[in-house]
RNA sequence: GGCCCGGUGGUCAAGCGGUCAAGACACCGCCCUUUCACGGCGGUAACACGAGUUCGAUUCUCGUCCGGGUCA
């Protein structure tokens, strides 16, 4: 019988995806995994993952299912491959996508090692995405969910042959509904649990605050300008900002004014008015590709810059080991330094990489 | 002191005789969302003061007060 490790975060996909596994006849395994201490963050230990509730929860599920339970602690981890390079890269001007780096660095790295140290073949996660062995290519490739609304291959784009070979998503192929369902039909005690939202280790949203707070330093307040270099106020701190922008400037102008620039040399703040955020071309390095080794000639995909986007017709070149660049059809709106883009064809994720 | 310009929500800023007094930014809710953003919906909130003209004044006139400019 083979063995799942079933990630499970208390909510009701993780739970749902538990009990499908089980039913399908593996030997399972749930387990939570402690990423960080609300009292790091400055939290009560209620509404957000990973707190005691949301353990209690996943141990509830487990016992329902009479499957073990398990909190595995990857606090060290998450702090120095997730949360580091999430406040190192507002430093730098980027806009990161912790999420991203979560699965890449910890649910399908850190969790995947102790599942096979465990003995075990296959890391378990809620995700809305799919999982196919395609055998012309002879490789494992990642879809998007079947349910659209919900699809999560974007931030799975980092998966390689190995991980995706030792990973099962069964929720890919389900619709919210029937997972909510299910959850009810079963009992579940998070069948009626609020999907999660906002960074998990910034429950309040503000994450300026958190980094400040983290850090202990404070970022600099500077100018804001506009394209021309005129003043127009002042910022307070560089980091508080991303491309495309608009709201939280506390600046009383006439018309809408946008993001479109951060200086950090001079710790400015570039605005400028929506149509000066479309641009065509980008590249991006941190290259994973899913569908080949490589990208020998001009590849026709659609992409997408940012995960509440849909995809765009584009043409991507792969110019280095690591980097690919790519010209879009039509010009993106507020393509930020930081983000991932994601190539697909079709359903399938061909890859995707970090935006520079 | 003389002359000129201006005083509309927290901020910027329309309106210039009859408007439920625009809009933007901020703020507060909600929606969207496993990132950050964008976006959508809703909400709080203003005509400096006094006296005139007028059926009616934020809008016209005159004062007062307060800004800013300018001239000896």
């Amino acid at each position: 019988m083979e063995k799942a490790l079933i990630a499970m975060s208390g909510g009701v996909d993780s739970s749902v995806a538990s009990l499908l596994i089980k039913e399908k006849g593996y030997d399972c395994t749930g387990i939570t995994m402690k990423l960080y201490d609300n009292d790091d963050i400055g939290e009560k230990n209620t509404n957000t993952c990973c707190s005691d509730d949301d353990i209690a929860d996943a141990r509830a599920v487990c016992h329902k299912l009479g499957i073990p339970y398990y909190v595995f602690n990857f606090r060290d981890s998450f702090n120095e491959q997730v949360i580091a390079r999430f406040i190192k890269a507002y430093e730098n001007g980027s806009t990161p996508n912790p999420c991203i780096d979560c699965n890449r660095y910890i649910k399908f790295d850190r969790l995947m090692l102790r599942m096979k140290e465990l003995n075990m073949d296959y890391v378990v996660t809620g995700h809305y995405a799919r999982i196919e062995y395609d055998e012309n290519l002879g490789r494992y490739i990642l879809k998007k969910a079947v349910d659209d609304s919900k699809d999560q291959s974007y931030v799975l784009y980092s998966l390689t042959q190995e991980q995706l070979k030792h990973t099962l998503f069964p929720l890919g192929s389900m619709n919210k509904t029937e997972v909510r369902k299910i959850a009810e039909e079963n009992g579940f005690i998070n069948a009626k649990k609020h999907d999660s939202q906002d960074i998990c280790f910034v429950p309040n949203g503000k994450y300026a605050e958190f980094i400040e707070q983290y850090t202990g330093k404070k970022y600099e307040k500077g100018d804001f300008v506009d394209r021309n270099g005129n003043v127009l106020g002042e910022h307070k701190g560089i980091i508080r900002y991303t491309i495309g922008q608009r709201k939280g400037l506390g600046l009383a102008l006439p018309a809408p004014m946008y993001v479109c620039e951060k200086d950090l040399v001079n710790n400015k703040v570039i605005l400028g008015s929506n149509e000066d955020l479309f641009s065509s071309e980008l590249d991006a390095d941190n290259l994973n590709l899913i569908t080949c080794d490589k990208i020998t000639e001009p590849m026709r995909v659609k992409a997408k810059v940012r995960y509440n986007q849909k995809e765009q017709p584009a043409t991507v070149v792969q110019t280095d080991k690591d980097r690919i660049h790519i010209v879009f059809d039509e010009p993106q709106r507020a393509i930020s330094k930081g983000q991932a883009v994601v190539l697909y064809d079709g359903d399938t994720v061909v890859g995707g990489g970090t935006i520079l």
